[in-house]
DNA sequence: TCCTGTGAATTAGTTCACAGCG
DNA sequence: CGCTGTGAACTAATTCACAGGA
Protein backbone atom coordinates (compact mmCIF):
# COMPACT_ATOMS: atom_id res chain seq x y z
CA UNK A 1 0.00 0.00 0.00
CA UNK A 2 2.81 2.15 0.38
CA UNK A 3 4.43 2.68 -3.18
CA UNK A 4 7.53 5.62 -2.45
CA UNK A 5 7.74 8.80 -3.84
CA UNK A 6 4.40 10.11 -5.62
CA UNK A 7 4.34 13.14 -8.04
CA UNK A 8 2.53 15.43 -6.13
CA UNK A 9 1.04 16.29 -9.23
CA UNK A 10 -0.93 12.30 -9.48
CA UNK A 11 -2.16 12.86 -6.07
CA UNK A 12 -3.82 16.31 -6.68
CA UNK A 13 -4.92 14.35 -9.58
CA UNK A 14 -6.85 11.41 -7.17
CA UNK A 15 -8.03 13.87 -5.37
CA UNK A 16 -10.04 15.50 -8.39
CA UNK A 17 -10.92 11.87 -9.31
CA UNK A 18 -12.40 11.20 -6.14
CA UNK A 19 -14.93 14.56 -6.52
CA UNK A 20 -16.10 13.11 -9.47
CA UNK A 21 -16.42 9.64 -8.51
CA UNK A 22 -18.86 11.22 -5.50
CA UNK A 23 -20.36 13.04 -8.37
CA UNK A 24 -21.31 9.74 -10.27
CA UNK A 25 -22.51 7.78 -7.03
CA UNK A 26 -24.99 10.25 -6.36
CA UNK A 27 -26.09 10.06 -9.79
CA UNK A 28 -26.22 5.89 -9.46
CA UNK A 29 -24.42 4.86 -11.70
CA UNK A 30 -21.91 2.15 -10.50
CA UNK A 31 -19.50 1.66 -13.18
CA UNK A 32 -17.15 4.35 -14.69
CA UNK A 33 -14.63 3.89 -17.49
CA UNK A 34 -10.68 5.74 -17.48
CA UNK A 35 -11.95 7.35 -20.27
CA UNK A 36 -15.18 8.94 -18.71
CA UNK A 37 -13.65 10.05 -15.62
CA UNK A 38 -10.79 11.40 -17.91
CA UNK A 39 -13.47 13.64 -19.11
CA UNK A 40 -14.76 15.39 -16.35
CA UNK A 41 -11.34 15.37 -14.81
CA UNK A 42 -10.14 17.25 -17.64
CA UNK A 43 -7.48 14.53 -18.30
CA UNK A 44 -6.20 11.54 -20.73
CA UNK A 45 -7.99 8.03 -19.66
CA UNK A 46 -3.89 6.92 -19.79
CA UNK A 47 -3.16 9.19 -17.13
CA UNK A 48 -6.35 7.99 -14.87
CA UNK A 49 -5.01 4.93 -15.62
CA UNK A 50 -1.29 5.42 -14.94
CA UNK A 51 -2.50 7.56 -11.83
CA UNK A 52 -4.21 4.50 -10.06
CA UNK A 53 -1.55 1.99 -11.41
CA UNK A 54 1.01 2.72 -8.73
CA UNK A 55 -1.65 1.98 -5.99
CA UNK A 56 -2.80 -1.21 -7.35
CA UNK A 57 -5.05 -2.35 -10.12
CA UNK A 58 -8.86 -1.92 -9.19
CA UNK A 59 -10.85 -2.25 -12.81
CA UNK A 60 -12.38 -4.68 -14.38
CA UNK A 61 -11.18 -4.71 -18.43
CA UNK A 62 -13.69 -4.59 -20.53
CA UNK A 63 -15.85 -2.73 -18.17
CA UNK A 64 -14.17 -0.36 -15.90
CA UNK A 65 -13.95 0.91 -12.50
CA UNK A 66 -16.50 0.21 -9.59
CA UNK A 67 -17.59 3.67 -8.81
CA UNK A 68 -18.12 2.63 -4.88
CA UNK A 69 -15.44 0.68 -4.72
CA UNK A 70 -13.08 3.17 -6.09
CA UNK A 71 -14.20 5.71 -4.58
CA UNK A 72 -13.67 3.87 -1.15
CA UNK A 73 -10.07 2.97 -2.25
CA UNK A 74 -9.20 7.02 -3.18
CA UNK A 75 -10.23 7.78 0.81
CA UNK A 76 -8.12 5.36 1.74
CA UNK A 77 -5.27 6.59 -0.59
CA UNK A 78 -5.52 10.20 0.37
CA UNK A 79 -5.67 9.69 4.18
CA UNK A 80 -9.36 10.73 4.54
CA UNK A 81 -11.08 7.93 6.40
CA UNK A 82 -10.89 9.63 9.92
CA UNK A 83 -11.36 13.26 10.90
CA UNK A 84 -8.66 15.84 10.70
CA UNK A 85 -8.70 18.43 13.69
CA UNK A 86 -8.10 22.35 12.19
CA UNK A 87 -6.78 25.30 13.64
CA UNK A 88 -7.12 28.44 11.93
CA UNK A 89 -4.19 31.11 12.56
CA UNK A 90 -5.50 34.73 11.57
CA UNK A 91 -8.90 35.72 11.99
CA UNK A 92 -9.68 37.82 8.73
CA UNK A 93 -12.48 37.70 5.97
CA UNK A 94 -10.20 34.66 4.37
CA UNK A 95 -10.41 32.44 7.42
CA UNK A 96 -14.52 33.48 7.74
CA UNK A 97 -14.47 31.86 4.72
CA UNK A 98 -12.46 29.11 5.08
CA UNK A 99 -14.69 28.30 8.15
CA UNK A 100 -17.61 28.18 6.89
CA UNK A 101 -16.44 26.39 3.87
CA UNK A 102 -18.86 23.10 3.27
CA UNK A 103 -15.80 21.09 1.24
CA UNK A 104 -13.71 21.15 4.05
CA UNK A 105 -15.81 19.66 6.85
CA UNK A 106 -17.73 16.93 3.91
CA UNK A 107 -13.73 15.67 4.03
CA UNK A 108 -13.52 15.58 7.58
CA UNK A 109 -11.50 18.62 7.90
CA UNK A 110 -12.86 20.17 11.41
CA UNK A 111 -12.21 23.01 12.48
CA UNK A 112 -11.64 23.20 16.38
CA UNK A 113 -10.22 26.61 16.50
CA UNK A 114 -9.35 29.90 15.34
CA UNK A 115 -7.24 32.97 17.21
CA UNK A 116 -5.90 36.18 16.16
CA UNK A 117 -3.89 38.56 17.75
CA UNK A 118 -6.52 41.65 17.68
CA UNK A 119 -8.58 41.93 20.59
CA UNK A 120 -11.01 43.98 18.30
CA UNK A 121 -11.50 40.38 16.70
CA UNK A 122 -10.93 38.26 19.52
CA UNK A 123 -14.03 36.84 21.24
CA UNK A 124 -16.14 36.96 18.06
CA UNK A 125 -18.43 33.73 17.60
CA UNK A 126 -18.32 32.32 14.02
CA UNK A 127 -20.26 29.59 13.39
CA UNK A 128 -20.01 28.50 16.99
CA UNK A 129 -15.85 28.87 17.42
CA UNK A 130 -15.09 31.73 19.42
CA UNK A 131 -12.16 33.63 18.23
CA UNK A 132 -9.41 33.38 20.85
CA UNK A 133 -6.51 34.88 21.89
CA UNK A 134 -3.06 33.90 19.95
CA UNK A 135 -1.10 34.01 22.99
CA UNK A 136 -2.93 30.92 24.28
CA UNK A 137 -1.47 29.05 20.94
CA UNK A 138 0.11 26.31 22.81
CA UNK A 139 -2.41 25.55 25.17
CA UNK A 140 -5.26 25.36 22.39
CA UNK A 141 -3.18 23.33 20.24
CA UNK A 142 -2.88 20.48 23.14
CA UNK A 143 -6.56 21.27 24.26
CA UNK A 144 -7.78 20.52 20.98
CA UNK A 145 -5.62 17.80 19.55
CA UNK A 146 -4.87 19.43 16.36
CA UNK A 147 -3.11 18.09 13.20
CA UNK A 148 -3.40 20.43 11.05
CA UNK A 149 -2.90 24.71 10.91
CA UNK A 150 -4.19 26.72 8.24
CA UNK A 151 -1.88 30.21 8.35
CA UNK A 152 -3.99 32.96 7.20
CA UNK A 153 -2.15 35.78 8.62
CA UNK A 154 0.08 38.51 6.65
CA UNK A 155 3.49 37.85 5.65
CA UNK A 156 5.65 39.38 9.10
CA UNK A 157 4.49 37.00 11.72
CA UNK A 158 4.39 33.84 9.73
CA UNK A 159 7.39 32.22 10.44
CA UNK A 160 7.33 32.92 14.44
CA UNK A 161 3.82 31.63 14.53
CA UNK A 162 5.00 28.61 12.59
CA UNK A 163 7.80 27.70 14.99
CA UNK A 164 5.40 27.47 17.87
CA UNK A 165 3.13 25.49 15.84
CA UNK A 166 5.89 23.19 14.82
CA UNK A 167 7.41 23.42 18.71
CA UNK A 168 3.72 22.72 19.52
CA UNK A 169 3.42 19.35 17.91
CA UNK A 170 1.41 20.20 14.40
CA UNK A 171 2.89 18.64 11.16
CA UNK A 172 0.92 20.22 8.56
CA UNK A 173 0.39 23.50 7.20
CA UNK A 174 -1.93 25.39 4.95
CA UNK A 175 0.25 28.39 3.96
CA UNK A 176 -1.42 31.49 2.42
CA UNK A 177 0.61 33.69 3.81
CA UNK A 178 3.24 34.62 0.99
CA UNK A 179 6.24 33.65 2.55
CA UNK A 180 8.82 30.66 2.22
CA UNK A 181 8.44 29.15 5.51
CA UNK A 182 11.18 26.69 6.97
CA UNK A 183 10.51 23.78 9.10
CA UNK A 184 12.31 20.53 10.31
CA UNK A 185 12.22 17.79 8.14
CA UNK A 186 8.52 16.02 8.62
CA UNK A 187 6.64 18.84 8.54
CA UNK A 188 4.61 19.17 5.35
CA UNK A 189 3.92 22.91 4.08
CA UNK A 190 1.53 23.43 1.36
CA UNK A 191 2.11 26.89 0.10
CA UNK A 192 -1.16 28.57 -1.68
CA UNK A 193 -0.88 32.33 -3.54
CA UNK A 194 -4.24 33.49 -4.66
CA UNK A 195 -1.83 36.63 -6.24
CA UNK A 196 0.55 34.32 -8.19
CA UNK A 197 -2.87 32.78 -9.82
CA UNK A 198 -4.00 35.77 -11.04
CA UNK A 199 -0.41 36.59 -11.92
CA UNK A 200 -0.50 33.73 -14.60
CA UNK A 201 -3.35 34.87 -15.83
CA UNK A 202 -2.19 38.11 -16.44
CA UNK A 203 0.67 36.37 -18.00
CA UNK A 204 -1.16 34.17 -20.26
CA UNK A 205 -3.42 37.41 -21.36
CA UNK A 206 0.12 39.71 -21.90
CA UNK A 207 1.25 36.69 -24.01
CA UNK A 208 -1.80 35.51 -25.80
CA UNK A 209 -1.90 35.77 -29.70
CA UNK A 210 -4.11 37.62 -30.93
CA UNK A 211 -7.31 35.98 -32.83
CA UNK B 1 9.28 39.54 -26.61
CA UNK B 2 7.76 36.42 -27.27
CA UNK B 3 9.99 33.35 -26.58
CA UNK B 4 8.40 29.59 -27.06
CA UNK B 5 5.96 28.24 -25.00
CA UNK B 6 7.18 28.95 -21.23
CA UNK B 7 6.22 26.49 -18.47
CA UNK B 8 3.49 27.27 -15.75
CA UNK B 9 5.62 26.40 -13.15
CA UNK B 10 8.14 28.97 -14.45
CA UNK B 11 5.87 31.87 -14.59
CA UNK B 12 4.59 31.38 -10.87
CA UNK B 13 7.96 31.37 -9.62
CA UNK B 14 8.74 34.73 -11.45
CA UNK B 15 5.71 35.94 -9.64
CA UNK B 16 7.42 34.95 -6.28
CA UNK B 17 10.74 36.02 -7.36
CA UNK B 18 8.74 39.50 -7.88
CA UNK B 19 7.28 39.11 -4.95
CA UNK B 20 10.79 38.74 -2.36
CA UNK B 21 12.59 41.42 -5.46
CA UNK B 22 9.81 43.87 -4.26
CA UNK B 23 10.51 43.03 -0.25
CA UNK B 24 14.39 43.23 -1.11
CA UNK B 25 13.90 46.90 -2.87
CA UNK B 26 11.61 47.92 0.62
CA UNK B 27 14.76 46.97 2.28
CA UNK B 28 17.02 49.47 0.39
CA UNK B 29 19.12 46.86 -1.47
CA UNK B 30 19.65 47.19 -4.54
CA UNK B 31 21.61 44.64 -6.04
CA UNK B 32 20.49 40.48 -5.76
CA UNK B 33 22.25 37.44 -6.61
CA UNK B 34 20.37 34.13 -8.10
CA UNK B 35 21.42 32.39 -4.79
CA UNK B 36 20.06 34.97 -2.35
CA UNK B 37 16.74 35.24 -4.14
CA UNK B 38 16.14 31.46 -4.34
CA UNK B 39 16.97 30.74 -0.58
CA UNK B 40 14.07 33.65 -0.06
CA UNK B 41 11.82 31.65 -2.96
CA UNK B 42 12.38 28.38 -1.53
CA UNK B 43 14.36 27.14 -5.01
CA UNK B 44 17.79 26.91 -6.75
CA UNK B 45 20.24 29.73 -7.53
CA UNK B 46 20.40 27.62 -11.22
CA UNK B 47 16.64 26.95 -11.34
CA UNK B 48 16.48 31.16 -10.61
CA UNK B 49 18.81 31.69 -13.68
CA UNK B 50 17.49 29.47 -16.37
CA UNK B 51 13.85 30.60 -15.19
CA UNK B 52 15.46 34.41 -16.17
CA UNK B 53 17.52 33.31 -18.85
CA UNK B 54 14.07 32.28 -21.17
CA UNK B 55 13.37 35.79 -21.20
CA UNK B 56 16.72 37.63 -22.03
CA UNK B 57 19.99 38.18 -19.62
CA UNK B 58 19.46 40.88 -16.63
CA UNK B 59 22.23 40.05 -14.61
CA UNK B 60 25.84 41.32 -14.51
CA UNK B 61 28.58 38.41 -13.92
CA UNK B 62 30.00 38.57 -10.34
CA UNK B 63 27.83 41.13 -9.47
CA UNK B 64 24.00 39.95 -9.41
CA UNK B 65 20.82 41.32 -10.82
CA UNK B 66 19.52 45.20 -10.35
CA UNK B 67 16.59 44.78 -7.88
CA UNK B 68 14.69 47.13 -9.15
CA UNK B 69 15.49 46.85 -12.77
CA UNK B 70 14.89 43.44 -12.49
CA UNK B 71 11.57 43.93 -10.39
CA UNK B 72 10.51 46.13 -13.02
CA UNK B 73 11.32 43.70 -16.08
CA UNK B 74 9.64 40.70 -14.15
CA UNK B 75 6.30 42.84 -13.92
CA UNK B 76 6.83 43.50 -17.89
CA UNK B 77 6.79 40.20 -18.70
CA UNK B 78 3.96 39.36 -16.29
CA UNK B 79 1.74 41.72 -17.81
CA UNK B 80 1.57 43.71 -14.26
CA UNK B 81 2.65 47.03 -16.66
CA UNK B 82 -1.62 47.87 -16.40
CA UNK B 83 -4.73 47.55 -14.27
CA UNK B 84 -7.41 44.98 -15.08
CA UNK B 85 -10.48 45.06 -14.60
CA UNK B 86 -11.81 42.31 -12.90
CA UNK B 87 -15.83 40.90 -12.02
CA UNK B 88 -16.80 38.40 -8.97
CA UNK B 89 -19.45 36.30 -9.63
CA UNK B 90 -20.78 34.87 -6.62
CA UNK B 91 -21.39 36.63 -3.56
CA UNK B 92 -20.13 34.00 -1.07
CA UNK B 93 -17.69 34.82 2.24
CA UNK B 94 -14.97 33.54 -0.06
CA UNK B 95 -15.78 35.88 -2.70
CA UNK B 96 -15.87 38.91 0.58
CA UNK B 97 -12.66 38.06 1.34
CA UNK B 98 -11.35 38.64 -1.84
CA UNK B 99 -12.78 41.75 -2.68
CA UNK B 100 -10.82 43.30 0.41
CA UNK B 101 -7.70 41.07 -0.39
CA UNK B 102 -4.89 43.54 -0.58
CA UNK B 103 -2.31 41.32 -2.96
CA UNK B 104 -4.84 41.81 -6.13
CA UNK B 105 -5.52 45.39 -6.20
CA UNK B 106 -1.45 45.97 -5.10
CA UNK B 107 -0.82 44.01 -8.32
CA UNK B 108 -3.62 46.39 -10.35
CA UNK B 109 -6.58 43.87 -10.57
CA UNK B 110 -9.31 46.04 -9.89
CA UNK B 111 -12.82 44.94 -8.74
CA UNK B 112 -15.17 46.43 -10.86
CA UNK B 113 -18.31 44.31 -9.89
CA UNK B 114 -19.58 41.26 -7.96
CA UNK B 115 -22.63 39.49 -8.81
CA UNK B 116 -25.06 36.74 -7.55
CA UNK B 117 -28.19 35.37 -7.94
CA UNK B 118 -29.53 35.54 -4.00
CA UNK B 119 -31.81 38.32 -4.07
CA UNK B 120 -31.19 38.44 -0.68
CA UNK B 121 -27.47 39.47 -1.51
CA UNK B 122 -28.07 41.89 -4.63
CA UNK B 123 -27.73 45.30 -2.96
CA UNK B 124 -25.85 44.85 -0.28
CA UNK B 125 -22.76 47.21 -0.02
CA UNK B 126 -19.13 45.94 0.29
CA UNK B 127 -15.59 47.95 0.18
CA UNK B 128 -17.85 50.06 -2.11
CA UNK B 129 -18.79 47.60 -4.15
CA UNK B 130 -22.79 46.90 -4.54
CA UNK B 131 -23.53 43.31 -4.65
CA UNK B 132 -25.84 43.24 -8.33
CA UNK B 133 -28.37 41.14 -9.98
CA UNK B 134 -26.71 38.20 -12.23
CA UNK B 135 -29.23 38.62 -14.74
CA UNK B 136 -27.40 41.71 -15.45
CA UNK B 137 -24.14 40.03 -16.35
CA UNK B 138 -23.86 41.22 -19.81
CA UNK B 139 -24.64 44.36 -19.08
CA UNK B 140 -22.18 45.14 -16.09
CA UNK B 141 -19.66 43.37 -18.29
CA UNK B 142 -19.72 45.74 -20.93
CA UNK B 143 -20.22 48.57 -18.36
CA UNK B 144 -16.74 48.06 -16.08
CA UNK B 145 -15.14 46.55 -19.34
CA UNK B 146 -14.24 43.37 -17.93
CA UNK B 147 -11.11 41.17 -18.67
CA UNK B 148 -10.98 38.79 -16.13
CA UNK B 149 -13.74 37.31 -13.90
CA UNK B 150 -13.81 35.43 -10.83
CA UNK B 151 -16.17 32.23 -10.00
CA UNK B 152 -16.91 31.63 -6.82
CA UNK B 153 -19.88 29.57 -6.91
CA UNK B 154 -21.02 25.93 -6.29
CA UNK B 155 -20.40 23.84 -9.29
CA UNK B 156 -23.80 23.24 -11.19
CA UNK B 157 -23.99 27.03 -12.25
CA UNK B 158 -20.61 26.95 -13.26
CA UNK B 159 -20.44 26.36 -16.55
CA UNK B 160 -23.45 28.21 -17.84
CA UNK B 161 -22.06 30.92 -16.07
CA UNK B 162 -19.06 30.48 -17.67
CA UNK B 163 -20.52 30.40 -21.42
CA UNK B 164 -22.43 33.79 -20.62
CA UNK B 165 -18.97 35.47 -19.34
CA UNK B 166 -17.25 34.06 -22.54
CA UNK B 167 -19.83 35.38 -24.58
CA UNK B 168 -19.84 38.50 -23.04
CA UNK B 169 -16.15 38.89 -23.86
CA UNK B 170 -14.28 37.98 -20.98
CA UNK B 171 -10.81 36.14 -21.67
CA UNK B 172 -9.36 35.02 -18.50
CA UNK B 173 -11.57 33.21 -15.49
CA UNK B 174 -9.73 32.44 -12.08
CA UNK B 175 -12.30 29.83 -11.23
CA UNK B 176 -12.41 28.17 -8.02
CA UNK B 177 -15.79 26.31 -8.49
CA UNK B 178 -14.48 22.38 -8.16
CA UNK B 179 -15.64 21.43 -12.09
CA UNK B 180 -13.66 21.05 -15.18
CA UNK B 181 -14.62 24.39 -17.43
CA UNK B 182 -14.51 23.88 -21.32
CA UNK B 183 -13.92 27.28 -22.91
CA UNK B 184 -13.54 27.63 -26.19
CA UNK B 185 -9.99 28.34 -27.86
CA UNK B 186 -8.14 31.48 -26.72
CA UNK B 187 -10.00 31.79 -23.06
CA UNK B 188 -7.71 30.88 -20.46
CA UNK B 189 -8.58 29.42 -17.35
CA UNK B 190 -7.10 29.09 -14.02
CA UNK B 191 -8.66 26.72 -11.49
CA UNK B 192 -7.94 26.57 -7.65
CA UNK B 193 -9.66 24.04 -5.51
CA UNK B 194 -8.89 24.79 -1.52
CA UNK B 195 -10.51 21.27 -0.56
CA UNK B 196 -7.71 19.66 -3.21
CA UNK B 197 -4.74 21.34 -1.43
CA UNK B 198 -5.87 20.03 1.89
CA UNK B 199 -6.31 16.67 0.17
CA UNK B 200 -2.75 16.49 -0.43
CA UNK B 201 -1.62 17.43 2.78
CA UNK B 202 -4.02 14.64 4.27
CA UNK B 203 -2.22 12.33 1.47
CA UNK B 204 1.70 13.62 3.22
CA UNK B 205 0.05 12.94 6.55
CA UNK B 206 -1.01 9.32 5.96
CA UNK B 207 1.77 8.41 4.36
CA UNK B 208 4.58 9.75 6.46
CA UNK B 209 7.16 7.57 7.57
CA UNK B 210 6.70 7.59 11.08
CA UNK B 211 9.88 9.38 12.71
C1' DT C 1 37.37 36.16 -8.13
C1' DC C 2 32.50 36.02 -8.21
C1' DC C 3 28.34 35.02 -10.23
C1' DT C 4 25.71 34.83 -14.57
C1' DG C 5 24.08 32.38 -18.67
C1' DT C 6 23.48 28.20 -20.87
C1' DG C 7 24.30 23.77 -23.31
C1' DA C 8 24.47 19.00 -21.66
C1' DA C 9 23.05 15.51 -18.49
C1' DT C 10 19.74 13.93 -15.62
C1' DT C 11 15.45 13.17 -13.58
C1' DA C 12 10.44 13.53 -13.64
C1' DG C 13 6.12 13.24 -15.81
C1' DT C 14 3.08 12.11 -19.72
C1' DT C 15 1.53 9.66 -23.64
C1' DC C 16 1.67 5.69 -26.60
C1' DA C 17 0.49 1.30 -27.83
C1' DC C 18 -0.60 -3.16 -27.06
C1' DA C 19 -0.78 -7.63 -24.46
C1' DG C 20 -4.06 -9.83 -21.79
C1' DC C 21 -8.14 -10.53 -18.98
C1' DG C 22 -13.20 -10.32 -18.12
C1' DC D 1 -14.71 -7.34 -28.05
C1' DG D 2 -13.78 -3.41 -24.64
C1' DC D 3 -11.14 -1.49 -21.46
C1' DT D 4 -7.49 -2.08 -18.03
C1' DG D 5 -2.64 -2.24 -16.73
C1' DT D 6 1.90 -1.26 -17.95
C1' DG D 7 6.49 -1.26 -20.12
C1' DA D 8 8.57 1.61 -23.59
C1' DA D 9 8.93 5.95 -25.97
C1' DC D 10 8.65 10.46 -25.62
C1' DT D 11 8.40 15.17 -23.75
C1' DA D 12 9.07 18.37 -20.11
C1' DA D 13 11.44 20.22 -16.23
C1' DT D 14 15.29 20.47 -13.22
C1' DT D 15 20.03 20.24 -12.02
C1' DC D 16 24.83 20.13 -13.25
C1' DA D 17 28.90 22.13 -14.49
C1' DC D 18 31.64 25.26 -16.57
C1' DA D 19 32.96 28.95 -20.00
C1' DG D 20 33.25 33.67 -19.90
C1' DG D 21 32.27 38.60 -18.70
C1' DA D 22 32.27 42.26 -14.98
Amino acid sequence: MLPRKIADSTVRRLAIYLRFLEEFQHQGRDTISSEALANRAGTTSAQVRKDLSFFGSFGKRGLGYDVHALADRLREILGLGHRYRVIIIGAGRLAGALVQYAGFSARGFEIKAVVDRDPAKIGHVWDEITVEDVADLEAIVAREAVEIAILVTPADPAQALVDRLVAAGVTAILNFAPVQLHVPEGVDVKNVNLAVELETLSYALAHRVPR
